[in-house]
DNA sequence: CAGTGGTCTAGACCACACT
DNA sequence: GTGTGGTCTAGACCACTGC
């Protein structure tokens, strides 16, 4: 059996021994339409996460929900359980996917990550892992308004475009430590309001996830050192020119389609960045 | 046969049908001296991958040099190649190992790292990656002291131990971007004087595996933003009280052995630190 | 050509979780 | 017990590299 296969992108009938006997090739003998999107003369394994990755990206499984288990997926993709495990592994390093053992995989979410705000890496200095407590959210503004050139640019939009901006201070023990600005396309966040945001308890993208249906799955930073102005200082409750950290982040669900610009001012006086580099 | 199982730390002799077919547990009947590094009832491919490790350690394969084929090495743990292969698998995505198809797996090294310093985030804004050529290194000094409370402890050894403390400034086209210090511990560094250092070419971390033996694998980064100092200041070209970005990292080698403190400082003016975050 | 890593399969058994 | 993911094996063939 030769090593590359071709795979219907839909589950095929019982029509034969298998759906992958014959051509040695991607997309000589499949659907028409799926020739630009999953690469030709791929692994099989890698056109099973494609096919994986559609179908959590069209919304099949939701986040939090139990996807069907490798047998049935080998069963459904007509190709053996290993496969669909390895292609399941690169989800599960990629953060699309977990695995509990004896329970099930799972789509990954937002709510319940192992210590919630997955994106989030300022610590305290001190060891004491939230010793602090839960940051406390104070939604400053959000307003609707049109995408400037570079926001444009950097969600992927046209100049013009409707967008939302929201700008919010968080706090520990009283504490603040982060200025955001955040800027959103109009389109898939419709109807979010100040008040959906100050209602809200968890994180920012669990509601991003239940109220639009729209899943972070990793993001982009650049970090940069500045000086507080007369605003930023204001709102951190530092001297004006005091440092602070920027942290200019662009965030990015299935298909590496941006959906969020995000510029945070951190103060770092008594809490850093922290960074694993391998 | 069971799940787990006992791995002696050598090769078997040819004396039944598997080192591994009896025992179900790690410990019970091998050489007593593992008994507190290989953990117990741990899965066979990472008790392989521990042996392995520890063959990195001890020097038997170099970096640059090309360790044993999968079959070579499942012979010699007596294990099956699938096994060894899961091993060296987890090895490579901790950038320990790199597999090259056709050739054989390499043991990695910062000499010809595909992009040259692994370590280093700090990019022009311009998305222009090294239109700015080269770093140009200048070594300010290389002195013999003795290890402080603070850097012992991030180092692992006892205060007063002797260490190497080295301060260079990096720039790229002429304008002075990072002030780094560093501080090595004296005995694996033994013989490192500022003119070793200056007549180098290539990355530090390259210099310490061919002159020390010493393979740096990961390191963990702390950034704070903070104000330049006269002494800062002056010699990144800045005027005080510019705000900098700090980056303390310590370096690990095999084992998770500090082996280097490092603070930098850097203008982030024209450059940024770039951080991806799953 | 031979040797290497890369992919795929099929089947076995284990560890874990829920019922 | 049943069903899930986790580990291990054995064997086949492919793709790439270099002699």
């Amino acid at each position: 059996m030769p090593t590359h296969h071709a795979l219907p992108s839909e589950p095929s009938h019982q029509d034969g021994r298998s759906a992958v006997e014959g051509s040695a090739q991607m997309g000589t003998d499949g659907p028409a339409q799926a020739s630009h999107i999953a690469p030709a003369f791929s692994p099989l394994y890698q056109q099973i996460k494609t096919l994986i990755l559609r179908s959590l990206q069209a919304g099949e499984w939701k986040p939090g929900d139990m996807i069907p288990s490798e047998f049935d997926l080998a069963a459904r993709f007509r190709v053996s359980q290993g496969t669909v495990r390895k292609a399941i592994d690169e989800l599960a390093t990629d953060n699309l996917l977990v695995r509990r053992q004896g329970k099930g995989t799972y789509v990954a979410t937002h709510a319940e990550q192992h210590t919630q705000y997955r994106f989030l890496r300022l610590l305290p200095d001190t060891g004491d892992l939230d010793s602090q407590g839960p940051a406390e959210r104070r939604i400053i503004e959000c307003r609707r308004l049109r995408a400037s050139a570079e926001v444009a640019r950097q969600l992927a939009l046209r100049t013009g475009d409707p967008i939302l901006q929201v700008k919010r201070v968080l706090a520990f023990a009283d504490s603040p430590a982060i200025l955001e600005d955040l800027w959103l396309p109009g389109g898939p966040f419709k109807g979010l309001t100040l008040e959906t945001l100050s209602e809200d308890k968890g994180p920012m993208y669990a509601l991003f996830e239940t109220q639009f249906g729209v899943r972070m799955v990793r993001a982009t930073e650049k970090i940069k050192a500045v000086s507080a102005d007369a605003d930023a200082a204001q709102l951190l409750g530092v001297s004006e020119g005091h440092p602070l950290l920027s942290v200019e982040r662009v965030a990015y669900t299935y298909n590496d389609a941006p959906m969020e610009l995000r510029r945070g001012l951190y103060r770092t006086d008594a809490r850093h960045y922290r960074n694993e580099l391998n």
